[in-house]
DNA sequence: ATGAAAGCGCTAACAT
DNA sequence: ATGTTAGCGCTTTCAT
């Protein structure tokens, strides 16, 4: 028999069962389960018989049916708005890493910004009853909200806080984000200001807190461009070309352009570099995000710092700690942000 | 009863099952099976009874059981090397958008560039038995390519082309898109030249390929920046500074930077840009990908286009196909590549 | 430390 | 068009 094949793999015979694998070893199959989940309660010679038996075989675990029997499935949902938008990237990251590291895969799902399609979303996700599910934002439908509930599924939300959280929350506050922008380029002393932003919920959120701060300081006239979908450089071009065709005050004080995305930050920097407007002697940027190419544009992007792995990791680690301690941890964290003052704001204005 | 809540969704009473629904509906469990997957066969009559049913009682399909007695999962892994390379973002994108459509959902796996961690993987998702697997590169362990062979799971290969794929591809040649980007730039008159690369394997392929084809042409002299993990703007402004410093000749004649990546040329521009280095006249640059942002960055980057979302809707497609069609369909496509000339090559060089 | 029996929730296959 | 029976592959539970 030596040197024949690993008893055919490749012939079209039954796929090889743990109860196939429990006969070659000549144990019952419990064992083989026992082997392949809780390995210290199996004695190490029994361990060998079946370590042997299960390469022999080529078995393959079927955990759906170890799902379906335990009621773990050690799947994590994790529901994005978009997988184009580099903002989640190292969140999602983080997620995967964490929850890796403990044997649960993730399960992605795409939203689309859209809370009727996250509804339609969920619907799916958890008829593969995942112990968990990792949202971003807190803006769901009423039925999303009951279903999960109903669920009894934990569930994390981040990237936002709200006073009344489906179950866990990580996030920060978009509303104390776009205020302190505000004041912080006030302080520096500029008094013209514009917004570039993309219609996401959370965006916009920031945008108007930024407005409403600056209009309390008695600013009022901020114009601002908006647009639909995932930010881009392009954005950031356009955004600023708008600006500046329908600006007319040429007083010569500089413009203060405060983005939702460092990304469209990075087009508003490109479009002045192209008109040979000097930044920030005569344009502001603000950024938001502190993405890995922030600190290395030309001049450096002052912006909003969020700590996505953080958040990330936090989620992840949350929902383990629930998992695991089978019980109430959990809650609600504010990761907060930071605020990096670089080379496209400040300049000669600084501490005015 | 009329205004009861509906049937204690919040009670702690054991979850409802099909079963549960079918006695509500006063049909068999199977008739509910079969209004929830083929819901033609099933008069409109009773439909609507056990329609009634469900939402009376807040069911949620279970599909691991469902996957689990018919061998079907509807799910369908993705490895990916990395979630924060905007390079596949496009591809994963498009992959998802295709499969939800015909109701499959994705597993996703980051294998982190390294085949033996890709192969671990490989393990746990056909643990959970995919109807189909789509894999970034080709480059898998003999132990891989084995297991899936045996698991008899359609497989798709993405983002290279082989002579001997494990199952299904799509992808193009990095050799020739090497080979032609330095054939092109040997045409515009080029040729002082250098290369800023990171060490994932398709772009080094690239790297080498360029090189070889320059050598074939007498160019010997290609100095190369080579950076670990994924492509980042601080990459291309690093890579530049070292290849300036490192390089003494003062002919004059301009340097053509080739990247293995946008990212990475888009750092070289800013690079040039803080160093006041005048692109093209001075300075060429070449990209690879040609991402949202490389048509608006200042100058434009000529950059080499792989149309990633047609890359993944053509995998997801062709997984389909095998699905539905229940047969032997798929094969191997390759997509190939178009170089995009815009202002950061050329210039005064052209067509010399 | 290991085994035997039972059943998780669903659908294939075969009635009617 | 609908129902009945059986069982997917595993793990819970209870024995030994």
């Amino acid at each position: 028999m030596a040197g024949m094949p690993p008893d055919n793999p490749d012939s079209f015979g039954a796929p090889v069962t743990l109860s196939d694998v429990a006969r070659l070893a000549g144990v019952a199959p419990m064992t083989v389960s026992r082997c392949l989940n809780q390995p210290d309660t199996v004695r190490s010679a029994t361990r060998l018989k079946v370590q042997r038996a299960i390469e022999q075989t080529g078995y393959v675990q079927n955990r759906l049916a170890g799902a379906l029997r335990s009621s773990r499935s050690r799947l994590v949902a994790v529901v994005m708005p978009m997988v184009t938008n580099p903002i989640f990237s190292d969140t999602f990251q983080a997620i995967n890493d964490r929850l890796a590291r403990d044997g649960y895969q993730v399960l992605l799902g795409v939203s689309g910004y859209e809370r009727e399609h996250e509804q339609e979303l969920l619907e799916v996700i958890l008829s593969r009853r995942p112990d968990g599910i990792i949202l971003t934002g807190t803006l769901h439908t009423t039925a999303s909200r009951t279903r999960l509930r109903a669920a009894r599924v934990p569930v994390v939300e981040t990237w936002d806080l709200t006073p009344e959280p489906i179950d866990m929350l990580v996030g920060f506050s978009h509303e104390q984000a776009g205020r302190a922008v505000a004041l912080q380029l006030l302080a520096q002393g500029y008094r013209r200001f514009a917004l570039v932003a993309v219609d996401d919920p959370r965006g916009l959120r920031r945008a108007e807190s930024f407005t409403r701060t600056l209009a309390e300081q008695g600013v009022v006239d901020v114009r601002r461009q908006v647009f639909p979908g995932t930010p881009t450089l392009a954005m950031g071009r356009l955004g600023l070309s708008a600006l500046l065709d329908e600006h007319t005050d040429q007083s010569g004080a500089p413009l203060a352009v405060v983005c939702t995305s460092d990304t469209i930050a990075h087009g508003v920097l490109t479009e002045a570099a192209a008109r040979g407007i000097r930044v920030p002697q005569h344009l502001a940027v603000m950024g938001f995000g502190d993405m890995s190419f922030a600190a290395h544009t030309f001049p450096a992007l002052s912006t909003v710092r969020i700590d996505g792995a953080l958040m990330g990791d936090t989620a992840a680690q949350m929902l383990l700690e629930r998992l695991q301690g089978q019980g109430s941890a959990g809650g609600v964290r504010d990761i907060g942000f930071t605020l990096v003052q670089r080379g496209s704001t400040g300049g000669p204005h600084s501490d005015r």
